[in-house]
DNA sequence: GTGAAAGCGCTAACAG
DNA sequence: CTGTTAGCGCTTTCAC
């Protein structure tokens, strides 16, 4: 607890350098308009004293934060039972770091923690949010828009009112959902079953959606919800083969679920891919590749949907930080997905 | 972007309520001793004017931001394709929101990273850090006692210089490690391995510690390092197969590395438990339970620790946050682990 | 180009 | 118990 007692301020530096704080304050924000000789005994002065700004003082009258709010609002353990979260922050705290802004993480765990965030938002203690995971029911966005600050979701927001345009990054749910379906379909099968994702989210209607698309004639018992977890894939796999013997192929909502599908598969002693072919969503590796068998399955860009989030939002935040690159300002942008090719169909 | 031009401040409360800021600041901030009236009085204007406090402007005064960095020092993708940080974050995050902290999340891609959060944590802008995932090897903990910023290490810090007394959580890898070779003794297993983890972290030095001190006797060729992936597994256990066809058992740093494990027995029709019984470590379960056969292993408490770590940092920080139950203040906190007996062993 | 001065919104002595 | 006052460390007009 001995603390190193007092750190030097800006007044110290000026002192040291034998100019006025305001000087230093130019030479530590770019220096611009300061002429070089000075720079450089500021520069010295801040090496040598081990300056560094009070960050509380400086938003105190700059009203910035450098800081950006990471919400992510999955109620059950369904989160951290796979990597998908953690690559988002990935690719998100990448982005962030690259503009000097710090990731505050906001972690829910349901309803209650709710008011809670949407109260830290509205105390304007970051410059924007980035909010992931809604469920259709959620009373998050509401909040969320409540609070004024500057957001981009990851996924599809899905409620019903007309939030407008909210900006947001998705994956190709639908389109990655038809190559899957179509790919079973070139395979030569016929009698093809989906198992959904929680319905309540936009992924797993998109990705249902896209089953139908190919799928527009098949037979409705081929459809059973689940809801992404492998339990829950078996409990659907069990079903549609109580249903439909006879089915060839299955298309999971994600690879979770498919695992636990090729469980029961096997338990039922069916063979995969011979008998049943299964198809997974995600390309989440360590379970993609720990299947038996390694399981073919749609990819997404996990880690690249959550670095173009933070540089949606740090260009909200600031237009300099637009890179030339950048499309035209849409509400959502949707990343391509591909087929991984394994040796489950 | 068409923001709420100004949030009222403390002025315009005390204004309202008709009574000096001080007063509002006493509520604000508890209400001890301010008559009963006042404070309903000052309660009232807060909720009508929806005043929240500027954070920036109390942290100037206070020095304490109650905010807490996090610090993940994972260089490679291992982190990543593990629940491990994600649980590990539930665990603080529950802890810190509990007390009104937020969860300032650092994590570092490699070397050129350290820097930048050395200088953060300098920086004075938070009240202290969580640091997970040092290697032997690590440039973070100097940096990080230079800040002087008030620390707990998840996992055994295994710096050669004598750092005094850094406080850790840790599970208690030798004692788990000694518990899994016991029960593949217990089996009547004879010819046991253990492959590894890295070994410049001090989990996969306690581990493989753990295996010696039962098998105190066995052939050295039956250890080989991995490096806690499944690929690095699959490598070991090809090389213990080779070098020692005859083993019976194999106890593997972690379950990743013995998913790996498990692959190659099988493509080498080895099976599992009857010729070989496997062990792992974690009780990682979207890992432990898809392999097939599911796995027995060590279980550690994952989120307990993250909860811990968060509790004993802001028992430092603020002596008022030590709850009754808190053991006395030890450098090191070790949580027990269990067997959890699956089929693989 | 550089410095002086005026706050940003809040807390914490200190009076009363 | 309540109000007055003096900053916390920084940025930012505005003069010089």
């Amino acid at each position: 607890m001995t603390e190193a007692v007092t750190r030097p301020t800006l007044e110290a530096v000026a002192a040291r350098a034998g100019v006025s704080r305001a000087t230093v304050s130019r030479v530590v924000n770019g220096g611009d308009g300061v002429r070089e000789p000075l720079v450089e005994r500021v520069r010295r002065a801040v090496e040598e004293l081990g300056y560094v700004p009070n960050q509380a003082a400086r938003s105190l009258v700059t009203r910035r934060h450098d800081a950006v709010a990471v919400v992510i609002a999955e109620p059950e353990t369904r989160v951290f039972a796979d990597p998908f979260f953690a690559l988002q922050l990935r690719g998100i705290s990448k982005e962030l770091t690259a503009h000097d802004n710090q990731l505050v993480l906001l972690l829910t765990e349901g309803r209650d923690d709710h008011a809670r965030v949407g109260r830290y938002l509205a105390g304007g203690h970051v410059d924007g949010a980035l909010v992931f995971s809604l469920h259709l029911d959620d009373a998050l966005p509401g909040l969320i828009r409540g609070a004024g600050v500057p957001t981009v979701f990851g996924g599809r927001p899905g409620w019903s009112d007309g939030t407008p345009r909210a900006v947001y990054v998705d994956s190709d749910n639908r389109g990655g959902a038809r190559a899957a379906v179509r790919h079973l379909v070139g395979l030569g099968r016929t009698r093809i079953a989906h198992i959904t994702g929680a319905l309540d989210q936009t992924s797993a209607v998109d990705r249902r959606d896209g089953f139908r698309d190919v799928m527009a004639e098949a037979d409705p018992r081929l459809v059973v919800e689940g809801d992404f977890t492998p339990a829950g894939g078996e409990r659907a796999m069990r079903e549609l083969l109580d249903r439909c013997p006879d089915l060839d192929a299955v298309f999971a909502a994600n690879d979770l679920t498919a695992a636990g599908a090729l469980r029961v598969l096997r338990e039922r002693g069916r063979r995969v891919p011979d008998d049943v072919a299964v198809i997974g969503f995600d390309d989440m590796l360590p379970v993609a590749e720990q299947t038996d068998p390694p399981l073919t399955t749609i990819r997404q860009d996990i880690e690249e949907m959550g670095r173009l989030m933070a540089r949606l939002l740090l260009r909200r935040l600031d237009p300099r930080n637009a890179d030339d690159t950048d499309a035209a300002p849409s509400p959502g942008v949707v990343l391509p997905t591909t087929l991984v090719r394994r040796a489950s169909a």
